[in-house]
RNA sequence: GGGCGGUUAGCUCAGUUGGUUAGAGCGCCACGUUGACAUCGUGGAGGCCACAAGUUCGAGUCUUGUAUCGCCCA
């Protein structure tokens, strides 16, 4: 069945109230089936964009208006272009953050899932996120994103766990996978192991503690500092870098480890800094990642002392069931009273924190399912080198290089339950390990008693499967066929690593294709003075708070005109009022033309009789045509805020203010042909502007469209246009007439005459007389001059005494006979002033074209340009030097 | 410590490959309710494009350095 256009077409408001056509024009589009590929036809190059997938039960908030924005701009354009415009919508499983909040939950019902299991846990997390997830994917709908929903996707769905486990299986297969037991990041709160990306690191005042390390068989002892005693506990060595000499005779002793009088040697490395601390260091393999790797290097023992409660366990001696401050606390005042400690003093540490919770990050040794990224890297490495893949904008690219030339290894397990299970089994008999696409029944010995994994993957495993698990892999589908590798990757530059990097790398890896052939990354949005928004500052703008107020359309239109590609913007509500009232400009502008068609129909619209064009109507063709050719460059290169910022200055400011006034005076007219030649040209240019509008504000440029004459049943289907010829001579000749309204506008400002008042005046347009007589009635309509009484001549022997006088571009004067009003002291400052304005123009353009270099060296235009520019300046000034003189001998 | 980005009007920001008098929105001043729009119109004021040096006939734009703010990585 197909629906009817969801609103009324015989009146318009007077205002623009987006309220009444957001939500129907939005399902309409949607059950029309605009927003499928197959809309375009089977041939169709396809435009393929995968979304970045929003946490399944999370709120929107301006960044997803801002990336949901930008992907709708270029899908829509794609698919007015004739592209089979693919936007695949969805979910991701957010496992942190989603177990959280169903922890939350039980804890407040006064249970926990340690308690309830994980089988029913897990039965509890799908059902919060059944509950919650049709909310953010409404939201992202009330933006106007034209995704195919038939084709929405969620990362733990079963094609997408399917695609998972076969990349987990693929590369475990190839050794990229492996289990070790490494120096992780452990959060002590979450119980979890998380990533290095996982991990920020925050300036904060600490405290750097000095002491005693004794050496054996000697009175001497090593003075040592540590931002953390308690890790004294668990010290290896002692490194001295090997030229300090102040520690090279201790070299290859022993020391012995405080408290618990365990002997450790004294090492040297050169990566010991001797200008920190006392340039002695202690050498804690277990709870440092920098020692760690120096502990390799020596081969030393790894002591750990924690466990994963951050509790000290038996190898901390008396300090066992402590917690970590605790015990830091305790160790130091047990060594003050030996004599171990020397002092205290302030100290700016770098302290990791977790990314999600805040709370500090415990370097822990333990057992984890690792990634192995070098050879992956060098892959992603190679594809951004060529160009195969390019990143907006370009620095980035450096970003991205420095980050994957350095790659460390991938923790990929989290002791998590939500999320996909580790495809691995262990048999309780015989040790085998078992990694398997199917979940297997028996090993090879032939037990049967398998245990799977208990931990889940990183959630952004699945993600970096994203572009092409949605499209059906690994399953050859016709998706996958027909839109794989998709077209860009827009995000922002904040998961540039989290994300497109790894989907660069795992796109490699299981599909042997680079997943999209453009990265677009975007800034963060800010409020209005460049302040991250956050809930503790009680700064966040809540989108749909906005959208309800303003409009989609006005929210749209300042995030997509407000910020470049990688640029962090500042939101101000002023600035989304002001588009709300481009908006209600775009109404009242189409209602205009409505309301001035006469009997005009659509089987009318297409022909414009050539030979009936005014000036005005020839202008406007030009300038329409030029933003179109600009316009149309700019999407095309990713400049879509000035693209928008173009248009919306051709629709204000050329369109509106001087087209649309223009016009006036042929509908009021008594001629039948050019009234209807000037509706044509209204509703041409006004039914293309309204296209190139569409990408940017969908909603307010459909709901115009619909009530103006037109071809098809929706903008958001009709073709972006085409540019078509441009007129130099039309442009240049409208911009005199224009010249001329602003001067006569300024003057009559300048003596405050009445504005509704017609006044007479003299033009005197040398060349330009046959011009300014043609365009005399725009002119007079547009400066309210007085059609009965004015003149245009070629030249004036005698100049008019008492009045007012103008002098513009070509050496057009212009007077107004204004006797009654001259203040004499007034116009000759006024023309003293312009007089000095041009002469220092003149100057500096004398100067540039008496220099040898200029007249040789510049291309031949931009000289003759400077010479025509001197001579009208020239011009000019002489005629109002002429007039100054004229008003000296009036007096 | 290494790297990246910003610095342009009172505020928030544009400025594509170097080329007329550097733009916009908001704010400010003056005037205005003429049949699309007061969510508006008309006119106006306001800038040593952070600083310094260099390349060039010509620099907001390219190079180097400095200052300052911010971000990323270690």
């Amino acid at each position: 069945m197909v629906k009817e256009l969801p609103f009324a077409l015989k009146t318009m408001a007077k205002a623009y109230e987006p309220q009444y056509y957001e939500v129907c024009i939005y399902e309409w589009w949607e059950e029309k089936g605009y927003f499928k590929p197959e809309i375009a036809g089977e041939d169709a190059t396809p435009f393929v964009i995968s979304i970045p997938p929003a946490n399944v039960t999370g709120e929107l908030h301006l960044g997803h208006v801002l990336f949901v924005g930008l992907e709708d701009l270029m899908i829509r354009y794609h698919r007015m272009n004739g592209k089979a415009a693919l936007w695949i919508p969805g979910t991701d499983h957010a496992g942190i953050a989603t177990q959280l909040q169903v922890e939350r939950m039980l804890r407040d019902e006064g249970t926990s899932r340690e308690e309830v299991g994980r089988k029913e846990f897990l039965r509890r997390t799908w059902q919060w996120k059944e509950k919650y997830s049709g909310h953010i994917q409404r939201q992202i709908r009330r933006i106007g994103a034209s995704c195919d929903w038939d084709r929405e996707r969620f990362t733990l769905d079963e094609g997408l766990s399917q695609a998972v486990r076969e990349a987990f299986v693929r590369l475990y297969e190839k050794g990229l996978i492996y289990r070790g037991e490494y120096l992780i990041n452990w959060s002590p709160g979450l119980q979890t192991a998380v990533s290095d990306l996982e991990v920020e690191y925050h300036e904060e005042q600490g405290t750097l503690y000095y002491f005693k390390y004794p050496v054996a068989d000697s009175d001497d002892f090593l003075s040592v500092a540590t931002t953390r005693p308690e890790t004294i506990l668990g010290d290896t060595a002692i490194a001295v870098h090997p030229n300090d000499e102040r520690y090279q005779k201790f070299v290859g002793k022993t020391c012995w480890v405080p408290i618990l009088n365990r002997p450790i040697p004294i090492i040297a490395d050169t990566y010991v800094d001797m200008t920190f601390g006392t340039g002695a260091l202690k050498v804690t393999p277990g709870h440092d990642p920098n020692d760690f790797e120096l502990g390799r290097r020596h081969n030393l023992p790894i002591i750990n002392i924690m466990n994963k409660n951050a509790v000290l366990n038996k190898n901390a001696g008396p300090y066992v069931d402590l917690d970590r401050f605790e015990a830091r606390k305790k160790l130091w005042a047990d060594m003050e009273k030996l004599g171990l400690t020397i002092k205290t003093k302030p100290h700016l540490m770098q302290v990791p924190r977790s990314q999600r919770g805040c709370e500090i990050i415990e370097p822990l040794v333990s057992t984890q399912w690792f990634m192995n990224m070098k050879p992956l890297a060098d892959r992603a490495l190679e594809v951004v080198r060529n160009g195969q893949i390019r990143i907006i904008p370009e620095h980035f690219t450096k970003v991205y290089n420095h980050w994957l030339e350095n790659i460390r290894d991938w923790c990929i397990s989290r002791q998590l339950w939500w999320g996909h299970r580790i495809p691995v089994w262990y048999c309780q008999k015989c040790d085998n390990i078992i990694v398997a696409r199917e979940d297997p029944t028996s090993c090879k010995c032939g037990s049967t008693e398998l245990r799977q994994d208990p931990d889940v993957l990183d959630t952004w495993f699945s993600s970096g499967l994203w572009p092409f698990s949605t499209l059906g892999w690994p399953n050859e589908t016709e998706d996958l066929e027909r839109f794989y590798p998709t077209d860009v990757m827009e995000t922002g530059y904040d998961i540039l690593f989290f994300w497109v990097a790894r989907m660069i790398m795992q796109g490699l890896e299981c599909t042997d294709k680079i997943p999209f052939h453009t990265v677009y990354l975007h800034g963060l949005v800010r409020d209005e003075h460049g302040k991250k928004m956050s809930k503790s500052y009680g700064n966040v703008v809540d989108p749909i708070d906005v959208m309800d107020k303003y409009g989609t359309d006005a929210l749209r239109f300042t995030l997509l005109t407000g910020s470049t590609p990688g640029n962090d913007m500042n939101i101000s509500l002023e600035r989304v009022a002001g588009n709300r009232n481009f908006s209600n400009k775009i109404w009242n502008a189409t209602r205009f033309v409505v309301n001035n068609l006469g009997i005009m129909h659509n089987d009318s619209i297409a022909t414009i009789n050539l030979s009936t064009l005014t000036l005005a109507d020839r202008w406007i063709m030009s300038r329409h045509n030029r933003l179109v050719q600009h316009v149309t460059r700019l999407m095309d290169s990713f400049n879509f805020g000035e693209a928008g910022r173009q248009t919306y200055d051709f629709f204000w400011n050329e369109y509106a203010d001087w087209f649309i006034e223009i016009s006036k005076i042929r509908l009021k007219g008594k001629n039948i042909r050019a009234q209807t030649t000037v509706r044509r040209v209204l509703v041409y240019v006004l039914d293309r502007t309204l296209r190139l509008l569409h990408p940017f504000i969908p909603f307010v440029t459909e709901a115009a469209w619909q009530h103006i004459p037109h071809h098809g049943e929706s903008l958001c289907i009709a073709h972006w246009p085409i540019a078509g010829q441009m007129n130099d001579e039309a442009e240049s000749q409208m911009n005199i007439i224009i010249a001329i309204v602003r001067a006569i506008r300024n003057v009559r400002a300048t003596y405050k005459v009445e504005p509704g008042k017609y006044v007479t005046a003299i033009i005197v347009a040398g060349e330009h007389v046959d011009l300014i007589t043609e365009e005399s009635h725009v002119i007079n309509h547009l400066a309210r001059l007085d059609e009965s009484t004015i003149q245009i001549t070629d030249s004036l022997q005698e100049k008019p005494r008492q009045a007012l006088t103008a002098i513009v571009e070509g050496g057009i004067e212009i007077y107004l006979p204004l006797s009654g009003l001259i203040d004499v002291a007034v116009e000759r400052q006024r023309l003293e002033s312009e007089i000095a304005d041009l002469e220092k123009r003149m100057e500096r353009s004398e100067k540039q074209l008496a220099n040898e270099n200029f007249v040789s060296r510049a291309p031949a235009h931009i000289v003759e340009n400077e010479r025509t520019k001197l001579a009208d300046l020239t011009n000019q000034a002489s005629k109002l030097h002429g007039l100054l003189v004229m008003l000296t001998n009036s007096e």
